[in-house]
DNA sequence: TGTACATCAGTGAACGCGCGTTCACTGATGTAC
DNA sequence: TGTACATCAGTGAACGCGCGTTCACTGATGTAC
């Protein structure tokens, strides 16, 4: 009744749905911290103050749980990205780190789910190598505007540069998950400074 | 009898040796694939070819195997990488990339073992951030020589610069598990050259 | 406002299963004399 | 070369345990009239 136009229907009671991201969140907690296959339904229902049965309530599944937790983890990446438009490659990837900074768990749980998924037969192996392909065509469309805009040297190979990038994010990512005092920022920008741009630039 | 000199002293009978050493063969290619918590002793026997009893006659338990197969990797990954005297830093890193390419299974156990160790609660944390750090002082200490004669521009932050190549390797090893058809070798030359070197300094 | 009814939220007990580990043991392999 | 003995290699059965999932259920929440 007091529904606004453009919202979509929900299911289930208020209730349900809060008890629901409870779950979410408690389950990216502890798939974070254990892997997909040593975090226990239980300990992810107590952590959410609810039984194991209460958990699968709401999820068929432990798998359809860690599914929904990926996919909550990257929109979230997405809405922190933001727009390429106006801001540039940089600034996108500068709020991309900044956001791993804020969800260390997070980071941690992508970083073991995709190693995890590394196995050719594991079920979310295709889904992860598509989701680096993907990765690295934004990337590479990001260059092209920014090479347009004369921010890239000209003789650089754009689909190289967009692989390195990302395997740089992810290679600090892994260091910074390994010790927290790491700087990613500054090592990322450095790394901008002396491999996008060309000599001469100066400062970003 | 017919020891040679310089020979240690080996434990048990050659039988024993044997056995022992194709449980940690099979070993690292059931931690690889499915992580150390997915792999089972009953897997590991099988593949081996006897009962999860006989692998715990040669290791006194799971974690143990574990720490073994670990062991045995860096060991090999350090042969491989060679002496830095003489060649060089990017020779060197070229032979551990190549190294990884004969060595799918190991990489990829790697990979897998390090995510889950990011969890600070984990026993081996420790010892893969110290690892981690290892790496990169050991690339420094080539860089160093490397700036000497002149193989790496004057005005790099070396440990910046350690730090991200560090990154690119890890990340470039990411990629290729994901997709075995990326080229790492080429995606690192190319970073090699657009970042280490100066300008204008041509072909490697 | 009250009542009847459908759906939702969540519980508690039980299930079958695979796990790492233990134990007592049998036979093979090497060593000493 | 033969014999006695110690150690090693490996088996087969059993253990207690925590896992994901199921089931029948109770009470709360919303909806229709």
């Amino acid at each position: 009744v007091s529904s606004t136009a453009g919202e979509a229907p929900r299911r289930g009671y208020p209730k349900g749905r809060a008890t629901r991201q409870a779950i979410v969140d408690s389950g990216t907690a502890m798939f974070a911290r254990s892997g997909y296959h040593a975090a226990s339904l239980r300990d992810i229902a107590a952590h959410a103050g609810l039984t194991t049965a209460g958990v699968l309530h709401h999820f068929a599944s432990k798998e359809e749980l860690f599914a929904e937790v990926l996919a909550r983890r990257d929109e979230r990446v997405r809405e922190a990205a933001g727009e390429a438009e106006g801001d540039g490659l940089l600034e996108q990837l500068r709020r991309v780190v900044a956001f791993d900074r804020n969800e260390r768990q997070l980071a941690a749980l992508v970083a073991v789910a995709s190693a995890e998924a590394t196995d050719p037969e594991h079920p979310a192996h295709a889904a992860f190598a598509e989701r680096s392909r993907d990765d690295q065509r934004t990337i590479r469309a990001a260059l092209d505007d920014a090479r347009r805009t004369g921010l890239v040297r000209a003789d650089l190979d754009l689909d190289t540069a967009a692989r390195l990038i990302a395997a740089v994010v992810e290679g600090l990512r892994m260091q910074w998950l390994l010790d927290p005092a790491t700087d990613m920022t500054a090592a990322f920008d450095e790394f901008v400074r002396g491999y996008l741009r060309g000599p001469g630039r100066g400062a970003i």
